[in-house]
DNA sequence: TCTTGACCTTCCAGTCGCTGGAAGGCTTAA
DNA sequence: TTAAGCCTTCCAGCGACTGGAAGGTCAAGA
């Protein structure tokens, strides 16, 4: 398969394969017009990553998740301690913006949005804090 | 003051304000000895800077934000429509992070996590869709 | 046979908002 | 005088791509 091929497979755009093997996560043969030839194992390795990817696992997470698929020594331990990582940054990453959110939806409420210039998002946002240097 | 004071009393590291500076968010004065001088007004720019980044606005949105402060005549509804698209867009990402959440929090409980190489998240990455090229 | 268009290649630059580090100048106090 | 602690500029890197230019290859149709 060409890298359009594999491109419409995995619904990864050519770009990112490309990049992909450039960050030697997967090693596609060349055929003699210089090409990349594409195995069925490559097709898979790619579907991996995009799947890992739409996670939101970072790429090194893959390259290691990649790792341990192909390892078959592994603990799964290992697999879930990554997943495990990942699930917390995601939740700490959602109750930061819970927090900003209920600021935003606070100023968005406070203003009355019309033709006057007078505005609680702005007066918020100039009220914030200088330290005094002491 | 110089950049060290303004760096402690609104709590942005020196190199920010710098490049803030580069970005053409302040212009600050320079000494004689060529180091910046900052007035009042520039530390309330960047307080102000400050705040509205530790929201979540985008630099762009900051530009605009301090433009329309600056301008007597402005309407909130201006102000308003930023913020609003602003919280579109967090709550929108809250959106997609608890998907994900979701997701992992049933890969992540379906891993026993011990010693055997058995593991449903791994399954679930490698099972993922490949397309049949038709 | 020629041409067209759809592929493919490499390489470089840009995204966003900083951040780190190197190399060097200035200021202040001991 | 010297040392510490400021300040300056400039360049490079982060993550994960993405866009675009310049050019090679291939298959189908006139």
């Amino acid at each position: 398969m060409n890298i359009g091929d594999v491109a419409s497979a995995t619904g990864l755009p050519a770009k990112t394969i490309r990049y992909y093997e450039d960050i030697d996560l997967v090693r596609p043969a060349r055929s003699e017009n210089g090409y990349r030839h594409f195995s069925d194992r490559d097709l898979h390795k790619l579907a991996f990553l995009g799947r890992a990817r739409s996670l939101g696992f970072t790429i090194e997470e893959c390259r290691t998740l990649m790792s341990l698929y192909d390892d078959r020594g592994r603990a799964s331990a290992d697999v879930k301690e990554i997943a495990e990582e990942h699930l917390g940054r995601v939740e700490r990453k959602i109750a930061e913006l819970q927090s900003l959110q209920s600021t935003l939806k606070l100023l968005v409420t406070s203003c009355h949005g019309n033709d006057r210039p007078e505005c609680p998002i702005l007066d918020d946002l100039a009220g914030a804090g200088i330290k005094a240097v002491v």
